[in-house]
DNA sequence: CTTACTTCCGTACCAAGCTACGGAGTCAAG
DNA sequence: CTTGACTCCGTAGCTTGGTACGGAAGTAAG
């Protein structure tokens, strides 16, 4: 009885779903997961469908989506709202390409400071603290 | 008087700068701009000296550097520091790398899900949402 | 029955980077 | 001198995604 995955207490659940208990707990009260009735003065019971959704939100987590934007997309969970799935994904993908684009430009510019720094090494002014001092491009420079 | 660019009270100082009053206070507090004195119940004054050194945090957090960076950042002021300064943004270069990294990954998962629902819409089970559900690969994958 | 492990539940705390608030003191204009 | 704006200072709150704590009650093994 206590190893059967379809009733489980909260420790076997979450070591099952690859979380720790409080996260659990912190799952059901913000609302991404249904907390079990329990039996009076018992304890609650959990099973498969309640792994599947904790990896639900860890897929989608990896994905770049707050725990807010999972709790809309587990009520698409049925796969019937194909086209408000699309919506929010979509949506997604644009800040993540966003983020990207600033990402890519600080790498840009980091590295072409770094690149400064070690062939003018050894001037009394650094040229990468200089560039910070507003002394060369560093910004978008766009 | 009022407007003499190196004597600035707070205010006027937080402008110039293109920060708020509270973020100067905040800055105060951790260490990252010095407190001026303040005549004996008089208030404190700020000069260019304390606008450029609340741009150069701007222009290093622009670059990904988190506050406390900066202020290792902010003992090289000098620019004698070469090395120094070259290791701290190496290796913050490393980091944005890194996520850039993981930023792609996600780009690339989310842009193949999204197209995957633009071409089988219509069916029960949404492509999008079962990947979530853990029935196609949207994990790194490789 | 006792011991030891879980569970339950509320509450508080963490990082980061601010933002807001309240009451008292100061300053400049009219 | 009064008014109103500004400053000072401490403290508290916000966001996100959890982590930690502590005491009471339930559960399992011996
Ligand atoms: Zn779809
Ligand atoms: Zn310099
Ligand atoms: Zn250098
Ligand atoms: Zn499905």
């Amino acid at each position: 009885m206590k190893n059967n995955p379809d009733n489980l207490a909260i420790g076997a659940f979450a070591k099952s779903a690859g979380v720790n208990v409080e996260t659990i707990r912190f799952y059901q009260r913000k609302g991404l997961l249904p907390e079990p009735d329990k039996p009076y003065g018992g304890i609650r019971r959990y099973g498969n469908a309640d792994v599947a959704r904790v990896r639900f939100v860890k897929r989608a987590q990896q994905l770049g989506f707050s725990l807010d934007e999972i709790a809309e997309l587990l009520k698409l969970e049925d796969g019937a709202h194909c086209g408000e799935a699309r919506r929010l994904a979509a949506h997604k993908l644009d800040r993540v390409r966003a983020k990207l684009a600033d990402l890519l430009q600080m790498e840009v510019v980091l590295d072409a400071l770094v690149k400064r720094c070690d062939t003018r090494r050894g001037k009394v002014c650094c040229p990468l603290i200089d560039a910070l001092h507003g002394g060369s491009s560093v910004a978008t420079d766009a």
